[in-house]
DNA sequence: CATGAATGAGCATTCATTCAT
DNA sequence: TATGAATGAATGCTCATTCAT
C-alpha cells in the first residue's frame, strides 16, 4: 500500500517525521488541537522549523495525524472482518472501531467526517472504512442480525455516538460493556 | 434626587445581559467557541467593555450560556417527565434531551460534563438533570422497561452518545428516527 | 478636502494615529521598510495592537505613509504652481518635488508608482500630482521654455531620476544646485 | 591516489560558483533581494549548503553579484572610452553605463554606493569606474563639451539619476532617447 | 455604566545559517 | 565535497482583557 514516497526520505528525516506524528497524536489527543506548534516540536525533540519542513502548516499536521489513525483503524478493522464469521463481523468491527477511538474525540470527529466533506487526503482512508462497513452492514442485514432498514450513514452516526458515549463514560470496563450491549442490542432487529 | 438605589437602571443592564447571552448562544453554536469576544459583543449590539462587565471572562460567558441551556433542558424535561406515564417517561426525556442538544456539540460537551468535573455554576443545573434522570431510570427499571443493570453514568454517556450520533447524522428525520430506535431498543431488557 | 472621516475618531485615537504615521514615516525613511512593526509601534509610543488597530497590515501602514507624503507634496506643488509666473512654474515645481522627496527613496518609489500601477488609495494623490504636472508641462511647452517633444511619462521619469540623483549626492547644497542645473538646462529646448 | 592537490576538482567548484552567480544575478534582478537563499540555490541547481560554501552569507553573495556587474560595466566602459574620440567618450560611457544598469535597481544602488561607503570588495571595481569617469570628465571639460564646474560626485549622482529615470520609464525606446537627450544636453555648457 | 481604544503576551510561519549524512 | 534536513530567532498579526473617555 503506502511505502513508495516521493523520495526515499533520509533515515533521520524519516525518524523525525515519525516522531512528529507520534508526538502530535499524543499531544493533540490529550491536550486538544489548541496546543502551540512549538510544544509539539518540543515533544518530538525537534525544532519548529523541522515541524514546518515536514508539514507545511499546523492544519496539515493535524490532517496527517488523522490520516494515520484512520489508516490504522481501517487496517485492523479489515483484519477483524476477515477473521470473524460473516454474521458477527459487523459487531466485532463496531467494537473495534469504537475502542480504537476511545478517548480521542479529535479522531472521533475525523471519523465523523467520513460521512461529510473532508480534505482530499482524508478521503482515501475514510472511504476505505466506509466501504468496509458498507459490505459488513449488507452481509449482516442479509444474515438477519441487523435491522434491515438501517442505512450506512446511520451506522456511521451510531459509531460516532458510541465513541462519544465511551469517551464520556471514562475507564470503567463493566460500564463500557453495558454501553456496548445497548448499542449492539439496538442494532439487532427487534 | 440623590437616593441610594441598590440597582439604579437595572433594566438596561438586564437587557444587555440577556442580549449578550442570546448573541453568545447563537454565535458559539453556529461558529464555534473560537470567535473573538468582539464579534459576540457586536452581535449583541454592545461594546466589549459591556461584555466583560457582565461576564468576567470569555470562559464565564460560555459557562453562562451552558447554564442557561441546561436549565432550559432541565425545565422541559421535568415537564415531560410529569406528563408521561411512569414507564415511558425516561424514553420521552431521552428523546427530548437529545433533540434539544442536536447540532450543538458545545452543549453536548456541557452535558457530558454533567458526569465529570465541572465548574461550580454548572453543578446546579446539571445536578437537576442528573437527579431527574436518576429518578426516571429507577422507575423505568422497576417497571421493567429498561435493563436493570444499567447505571446512571451509563445512561448519561448514552445521552451524550445519542446527541453526537444525531449531530453527525445531520438533518434527516427518518434517519434520526431509526437512530433513536436503536438507542431506545437497546435500553430495553433483551 | 480631507477632514470628514468615517467617524470623528476619539481625541486620543487620533493622536495615536498621527503619532504612528509620524513614527512610520521617520523609521521607514531612515531605516528602510524592513523594520519590524514593533519598532514602529515603540517609536510611536504605543503597543503593536494599536498599530494594527489603525492599520490592518504593515503594508497598509506603508501605503498610508506614502499617501500622506504624496498629498503633502501635491498641496505644496499646487501652491508653488499658483504663485509662479506661467513659464517658470514647471521648473519651480520640479525643484520643489525633488527637494521634498530628497533622502526618501521609499517616497521616490511611491512617486515612481505615479506612472505605473498602484494601490487604489495611492491613485488619488498621485493622479493629482500627475494632472498638475500635465498642465504645467503643456503651459511650459507652449511658452517655449521646455522641449516640445517631451511627454508626461518622461517628465515623471526625470523627476524620479532627479530625486535619485539628489539622494545619491547627499547634503551638498552647491553640488545639488549644479545637478539641478543639469536637469533644468536639459529640459529647455536646445 | 593520495597526492596533495591545491585545488582537487576545482572544475566542479568553479562551475558551481559560476552557476550560483548567474542564478543570483537573475533572481535578485527579477524578484528582488528578498528571495530566500534556497530559491537561488535551486535556480543554480545546487543545494543551499553549496551556496554557503562558496559565499559565507547571503550578503556576500549579493556583493559578489554586484562586483561582477561592476567589473563587467567597467570593462565595457573602458572599451567604449578607448574607441571614442576624446570629446564624446564621456557621453558614450554615460549611455553605456545607464543602459547596462537599466531595469536593475539593485545594481543601480550598487553603483550608487560607488560614491559613498561600500564593502571592501566593492571598492576595487567601483574605484575603476570612478577613475575612468574622472579621466573622461576631465578630458570632456578640457574639450569644452561638459560644464566645467561639474564635479565627479555630481556626475556619479547624475548617472544614478539617469538609471532611475530610465528604469522608471520602462521599455519605450523613443522616450528613453528623449530622456537621454535631456541628460546629455544638460551636461553641456549652456 | 457603556464604549471602544490600547495593550501585549502568544501564535503560526519564514528563512539565514549550520551540520549530519 | 555536495546535499538538504535541522535549527531557532525573528516577524506579522490576533485577541482576551483593561482602562481612559
Amino acid at each position: 500500500m503506502s511505502g513508495i514516497r516521493e523520495r526515499p526520505l533520509r533515515a533521520d528525516a524519516a525518524r523525525n517525521r515519525a516522531r512528529l506524528l507520534e508526538a502530535a497524536t499524543e499531544v493533540f489527543t490529550t491536550r486538544g488541537v489548541g496546543v502551540p506548534t512549538e510544544e509539539i516540536a518540543r515533544a518530538a525533540g525537534v525544532g519548529v522549523g523541522t515541524l514546518f519542513r515536514h508539514f507545511p502548516s499546523k492544519e496539515a499536521l493535524l490532517e496527517a495525524v488523522m490520516v494515520r489513525r484512520l489508516e490504522s483503524v481501517a487496517a485492523r478493522a479489515e483484519q477483524v472482518a476477515a477473521a470473524s464469521e460473516p454474521a458477527g463481523a459487523l459487531f466485532d468491527c463496531f467494537r473495534l472501531i469504537v475502542e480504537q477511538s476511545a478517548g480521542k474525540s479529535a479522531f472521533t470527529q475525523a471519523l465523523a467526517a467520513a460521512g461529510v466533506d473532508v480534505h482530499a487526503s482524508l478521503r482515501g482512508p475514510s472511504a476505505a472504512i466506509r466501504e468496509l462497513l458498507a459490505g459488513l452492514l449488507e452481509r449482516a442485514q442479509q444474515a438477519g442480525v441487523v435491522r434491515s432498514e438501517l442505512t450506512l450513514p446511520e451506522l456511521l452516526a451510531l459509531l460516532v455516538g458510541a465513541g462519544a458515549a465511551v469517551e464520556q463514560l471514562g475507564p470503567d470496563p463493566a460500564g463500557r460493556e453495558r454501553v456496548f450491549e445497548v448499542f449492539l442490542t439496538g442494532l439487532r432487529p427487534r
